[in-house]
RNA sequence: GGUUCCGUAGCUCAGCUGGAUAGAGCAACGCCCUUCUAAGGCGUGGGCCGAGCGUUCGAAUCGCUCCGGAAUCACCA
């Protein structure tokens, strides 16, 4: 049981001892005390004042001194206005830091939950390269995954491909005019880059016929509408859905150029999926259910032949679930690869990670699902994050101000080795240990400067200056972990457990408890779905331990014992720096 | 107009299930490398926590009303 966990229990226990009052555990407020106070934990006592009719520090005393008497854990206590403050022994701090140290991969859960978790996440579209916006995505929906592995569920990875529909013809169509038979192997080009260079082709080509049409006297709507390449884009769409040989010669050599692409880019983030659906395979799920839903009268037919929801008495519109044609929409398409997933898999939970321009979808897809009938409605989660902005404003693809992923990522690289050389360091690596370190090193400084900021809300990336490596980064916590790896490879033998009788200073003791905090943090994180929250930990960690470094030594200690529990504090911050990153998906260096 | 989200230092962000004097980093200005890695440490300056009202012993945190910004409300996905 925890100090906070015994403490909880005893005041509770006290209150009813004290002032002949029953009260719940939950009812007692425990927080860190703050460290401008005597004390390692804080009882806030004004709630008990009503209770006990006496004044707060009178209060706080008759329940310090009962805590004092019942747990031997407790070394003192004092009272400042309402606040219990209440010091825990050295020898009690010393032991926690054993119990870290004993464990193999602290800050994951050491018993399975049972509780299965199904994530969605990245499902890009076949027609153009990743993109920054995609880099928020992939990372979080990596990292809460693992954050939920950590917490021990059942986690299952999947994405969904989005490679049909007109916009995957329009890379197609002008790959046919524009492109000479130009393959990937012809031009050394990446294939996802290749196809997003034919689907911006593709507007510049369309813009340029409306702009004709229009010059002849057309209104824009028409002229839309008509331009020859959007009509030919359309005919191909058509063909698509006819099973048309040629069409799908084409869009299966093309897709598969875009598919080997995300497969670099994906490698190069370090994000995996277990299972890859294709819309191309899903895209007429759900139409039964649908009609089911129509025949049992939840949903409604227009005269034209279209079929809806009316969500109105949900304060909603009403929502297209079948075109007039009898083809599904994109709502639909859920539904029936949610009902697929619910039964193949069964989770306790299924997870979007999608972007927040899309919270009305999820919210009427959990609405629909649940008026369908069905009793998984209420698993699903929408792990909705903010868009990631420029300083020059929004990304818009068609307009070429998009930071593209592959570049973004050979950039942070360059800048680690550009920073690495200039600041000296790695003498005596090999050119392939250097090359991999500053590969860490810079990605670590994209991953951890976008998990840092709270998914929800919308953030900006400025390309010249967040890919810091001082301060509050990725590079920062990476150095910590190497300046503790370089400490105890000049030890001859690792620190073992420590002496329970020491004596540590006020600032040891402040470290082991960071370091104790890390479970309830991968909790948190886990509830919230919040990779920020184990960043920010990570780096209050690693500021810390560059305090205690720099104000403790290690290796000159002569006390023995000293000297060894300090190695050991030092060696479980780093085994829990490395946990903490780990869950952002960032991997430590030995060395920088 | 409806719905949802955001607003904290010059900039980027923490803190939000109510608690003590609101925290970091960057930028600026000082100091500290003959001492285990200076990608570091220490210090200075910088805040009507968007505004108002309410609930409370206590509000950046909860509620209501405004103001400002974003997203969305397609027979696109």
């Amino acid at each position: 049981m925890t100090i906070e966990g015994l403490l909880t229990a005893k005041v509770s226990e006290a209150v009813e001892a004290c002032f002949g009052v029953k009260i719940e555990e939950k009812d007692v407020q425990l927080q860190a005390t703050r460290k401008e106070f005597a004390g390692d934990l804080t009882v806030v006592v004004f709630p008990f004042t009503r209770l006990s009719r006496k004044s707060p520090e009178e209060t706080g005393k008759i329940l310090g001194e009962y805590l004092k008497e019942k747990i031997e854990e407790i070394k003192d206590y004092n009272v400042v206005k309402g606040f219990l403050n209440i010091e825990i022994s050295s020898a009690y701090w010393v032991g926690v830091l054993n119990d870290i140290d004993s464990v193999e991969k602290y800050g994951y859960a050491n018993e399975p939950s049972g509780r299965k978790i199904m994530i969605e996440y990245s499902s890009p579209n076949t027609n153009k390269p990743l993109h920054l916006g995609h880099i928020r995505n992939n990372l979080l929906g990596w990292s809460v995954s693992e954050i939920q592995k950590a917490n021990g569920h059942d986690v299952m990875m999947v994405t969904l491909v989005n490679d049909r529909g007109v916009h995957i013809c329009k890379s197609m169509v002008a790959w046919q005019h524009f492109a000479n038979g130009a393959t990937p192997e012809s031009t050394g080009i990446k294939g996802d880059h290749l196809v997003g260079d034919y689907y911006v082709a593709f507007d510049k080509a369309y813009k340029a016929q409306i702009k004709e049409l229009m010059e002849q006297g057309m209104d824009e709507d028409s002229a839309k509408k008509s331009a020859p390449i959007m009509v030919e884009a359309q005919e191909m769409l058509r063909k698509w859905e006819a099973g048309d040989p040629e069409v799908l010669k084409l869009w299966s050599m093309m897709n598969g150029w875009v598919l080997k692409g995300f497969d670099e880019s994906y490698a190069r983030l370090g994000v995996t999926f277990d299972k890859t659906y294709f819309e191309s395979q899903t895209y007429k799920k759900g139409k039964d259910t649908v009609l089911k839903g129509l025949a049992d009268g939840v949903l409604y037919q227009k005269e034209s032949g279209s079929v809806w929801c009316d969500l109105t008495p949900d304060g909603l519109d009403h929502k297209l679930l079948l075109r007039d044609d009898g083809t599904s929409v994109y709502m639909t398409q859920d539904i029936g690869t949610a009902q697929d997933r619910f039964n193949e898999f069964n989770p306790d939970e299924q997870i979007y990670v999608v972007g927040n321009e899309q919270n009305y979808h999820f919210q009427v897809l959990k609405l629909i699902c649940g008026k369908l009938g069905f009793d998984w409605a209420d698993k699903i989660t929408h792990l909705s994050y903010g868009m990631v902005e420029l300083p020059e404003g929004k990304m818009k693809s068609r307009e070429g101000t998009v930071v593209d992923a592959d570049d973004l990522m050979d950039d942070v690289i360059a800048t680690a080795r550009v920073m690495s050389l200039e600041a000296g360091k790695l003498e005596g690596l090999s050119e392939e240990e250097a090359a991999e370190t500053f590969r860490r090193v810079g990605l670590a400084g994209l991953k951890y400067f976008i998990l840092k900021v709270d998914p929800q809300k919308t953030m900006l990336f400025n390309p010249k200056e967040s890919i810091d490596f001082n301060g509050n980064t990725g590079p920062f916590i990476q150095y910590s972990y190497a300046r503790i790896k370089s400490v105890l490879r000049k030890v001859e033998t690792s620190p073992v457990k420590a002496d329970i009788n020491i004596a540590i200073a006020e600032k040891e003791q402040e470290l082991i408890k960071s370091l104790a905090k890390l479970p309830a943090v991968v909790k948190e994180a886990g509830d919230k779905y919040s990779p920020a929250v184990i960043a920010n930990y990570a780096y209050e960690l690693a500021k810390a331990f560059n305090q205690f470094y720099h104000d403790f030594p290690m290796l000159k200690e002569e006390d023995e014992n000293l000297r060894n529990f300090r190695l050991l504090l030092a060696a479980n911050c780093a085994k829990a720096l490395k946990s903490a990153m780990g869950m952002l998906g960032i991997e430590m260096v030995e060395r920088m």
